[in-house]
DNA sequence: CCAACTGTTATATTATGTATATAACAGTTG
DNA sequence: CAACTGTTATATACATAATATAACAGTTGG
């Protein structure tokens, strides 16, 4: 399976971060795998229509948070080996800020957990 | 209860969502209620050494997002009504990339689930 | 071997967002 | 009326984001 790469130019999202967002998802979803080789930058940059290093620095991004690794070989690819830890404590912090406003906006912390479930099948289920 | 400041200049946040973030989680775990007053825009930059012109535009987010509204008496007070349709779509939009990352380190949906009620019961509890 | 590909780096420009500074305005309050 | 609200305008400085052009070392397939 391959990924299919889709960007908003209208979101305030940063381009490269909605890149680094689509193949984190990608990975959780399963629809890639370890070791699989992502596009070249050349080539991703010419598929959605922005510059080469865009998706140079989404690749950084990625690769500086152990989501992808460098194969001289077969380019980018896939590799998750996170620095758990630092990962976590970045989780807990945007989690916070997320459910502050859900809680603020009377969502019930029973939605929130069945929002959880829904977004988990998606991914692994595990 | 009065809300208390602080500012992470090291953070890589921008400083007036530092201030919008811990206004929403001030409410979220009720430290300040419906037509509370906030501190006025030169107030609260003195206190936490930044310019008048960084709180104003926190504040505005805040309005804008319904999470506060100008009393001309008070000056800027809560006032949670929100727009719960668009929020709550953001809302699974941002989940989606946390639990993707989450996943990715092999958090486990169980993990999430204590995470989320361990965060929840600072807040509302409801 | 060599052309075509990989990621990477360097340099430059433009645009946007962030934060600051100084100044002024209308409305409210004691 | 003086002192306080939020708000607006203008200007500057800085960082980030995105683009463009160009070059480099390593890898690959014909």
């Amino acid at each position: 399976m391959n990924l299919v790469f889709e960007i908003d130019f209208q979101s305030d999202e940063a381009l490269y971060t909605q890149l680094c967002n689509q193949i984190i998802i990608g990975i959780a979803k399963e629809m890639v795998h370890e070791g699989d080789p992502l596009p070249s930058v050349r080539q991703l940059a010419d598929e959605v229509g922005i510059n080469m290093h865009t998706v140079n620095k989404a690749y950084s991004v990625l690769k500086q948070e152990g989501f992808v690794k460098v194969d001289r070989r077969k380019g980018a690819v896939i590799a998750v080996d996170i620095n758990r830890l630092r990962a976590l404590a970045q989780t807990k912090h945007d989690l916070s800020i997320l459910l502050a406003k859900a809680s603020c906006m009377n969502v019930s912390r029973e939605e929130i957990h069945a929002l959880i479930d829904e977004i988990y099948e998606e991914y692994g289920g595990n």
